[in-house]
DNA sequence: GATGAATGAGAATTCATTCAT
DNA sequence: GATGAATGAATTCTCATTCAT
């Protein structure tokens, strides 16, 4: 009985091998595609450069937000730490939220569409907003509350705030030599701790 | 010109004025059309707006963007207009600058669509990308070169780049309440003029 | 090797007994989701309300005729003993006739679809339109027989017809309280038994 | 200006005949792919078989119901002007009412599929059932009420409960022929008038 | 020149059925 | 035997674009 106890596991396991194999092809094809054909791409196109069928993608990401956020949760928690890391490790908690922010857009600029995606307010694309929302915009507050702890005023907007614009500096940019996102969000920093 | 050659370019004559008719007709209609539904609405919606047929609107403006640039080009071209009067009015040439920044901004954002076409390399926007260049970016320019002009060092980014950022930071504005481009733009703007 | 005997015979044994513990469940899980989705509800549905995997449904009805059908025979044998025992029981034949008829009735309408698919001649349906054939027309005939015994003429179709007429009446009922097939189908009895 | 003016609706002329005979093509087909698959039969088989787009439904019939009774009221108007002249011509009201009733049996009998849509209550053949409701109804009313004239009770049963009960009667028939639904119907109507 | 009917490619989504584990 | 992941055909619906009238 014992056997027969372990078997269902057993072969539980197995299955979870195999379809584990199957999410990590769909992340990583969704991640490819999502670069050059946008968020938005069609699920055939993600499912056949996963060199599995449309339905597996149904499976295992009903929506296709939550394809998107499995896509991209591992860079967003890396980014949520990195948040206390800087903040312990810089000279000043100024260059911490300037770092920061250079590592957010970085996360960004590589992923060609997720920038417009985030400040889209198609339907289906909420809980991906809420999900960025809620893990960065605490840490952001943080660094901006930081940054400005020695001065008689806060920063100029909040934190929400500031997210949504560097979010909207990213769009687009990778794809343009001439555009450099990094910069102009470090201008916007700047506008936003200026007195 | 006899009455033998006035017939024919009468017609021809009659002919322009319908076909003036129509072209403004597509005009209104596309510019409200856009501002609901956005610069990729529906082609049909725009004809029934208009009241006309679907091949008169590819008649008149063979590609979407033909048709995006004349929308806007009447609004460009008073926002041109705008930056000599307001360097001209405004106490300061930093105030001048200001004050555009937030004619622009406004423009854009109660356009919905247009501030995501026109940072798009979408094959075919890149006429429309390079119309909106080829005349703000001279008065951008104009307005951060007097507002620095009393200062050792120039503005920190150039004016395309400025206006790239500016653009950017209003698509998606409009149709989120908690999102205040304007706030933002000018943050950048102080950001840019920083020391 | 006798292990390795013994073991694949343990193992059989152990899943004889669950394999039937399975059927029921399959059957009781049929049953139900047959009720609020029809008998052409997913395959799906019925599995994860059993607790058995979909495989578990094919390998004990290969045919969806089957898993209707066996879901059904408790039932239709009991409208079969029925017959006996309301024509014992009633104070007249027609009477208990009319009873049975009430019975039946009752029994297709809260089987949504059922009805449906018993005049359906899609394939796979005849052994289950056959099945209820053969179980049910000759209780339907007995009862027509006993109803008419005192007069010149039989009934005015046979019991195959009738019991056709009454299951067309019950076709979608249950899903419209304006629809009374008890009603309709006591009207075609007594048409039925007209002079 | 005169010819300018006719010619845009000589041209409109045009059109209406070209899509005319696609309406009739459409209408043509779907009459003959319901008799084989039902309602519910797939667009483009409709489409393919009237040799044209699947657009073009769409255009022409927005919706599935909308085909259907464009398919079907030639049939149904006939239906109701059947009844007035049945009502005049015919013996007895009685006479009528069941020479009227073959005739609708007759009907739904050779449009397979259409009193199966007729009693469903899916999404979309609402606005079906109600114009066949709103058409027939009255009619039958009217027969009904003329052949229970006479009598102390009126029928047993409503018209509409009694047009439901024919319509569910005819459900299936002209796919099996040893199942008559005319006889049914008049064993049902002989139950409705029944004292 | 204008019209709008027709076309058909493209995208999403659902499920019956198979089969590796 | 059981499982449920995977497959992919089937179907609906939408629009950009063309072209007969």
């Amino acid at each position: 009985m014992t056997d027969a106890e372990q078997s269902p596991d057993r072969t539980t396991r197995y299955k979870r091998v195999d379809a584990r194999r199957n999410e990590r092809a769909l992340l990583d094809a969704a991640a490819a595609v999502f670069v050059t054909s946008g968020v938005d791409a069609p699920v055939r196109e993600i499912a056949s450069k996963a060199g599995v069928g449309m339905g597996t993608i149904y499976r295992h990401f009903p929506t296709r937000a939550e394809l998107v956020v499995a896509v991209y949760r591992h860079q967003v928690e890396a980014c949520v730490e990195a948040g206390t890391v800087l903040l312990a490790d810089s000279p000043t908690p100024r260059v911490a939220l300037e770092r920061w922010v250079d590592l957010f857009v970085d996360f960004l600029v590589t992923k060609h569409g997720l920038a417009g995606a985030l400040q889209n307010d198609n339907a289906g694309f909420d809980s991906l907003h809420t999900y960025f929302v809620d893990r960065l915009v605490p840490v952001c507050d943080a660094l901006l509350e930081a940054a400005t702890r020695n001065r008689e005023t806060g920063p100029r907007i909040s934190a929400y705030a500031t997210m949504r614009g560097i979010g909207n500096l990213c769009i687009g940019a990778g794809r343009d030599p001439l555009y450099d996102a990094r910069q102009l969000a470090q201008l916007l920093i700047a506008g936003v701790l200026s007195d």
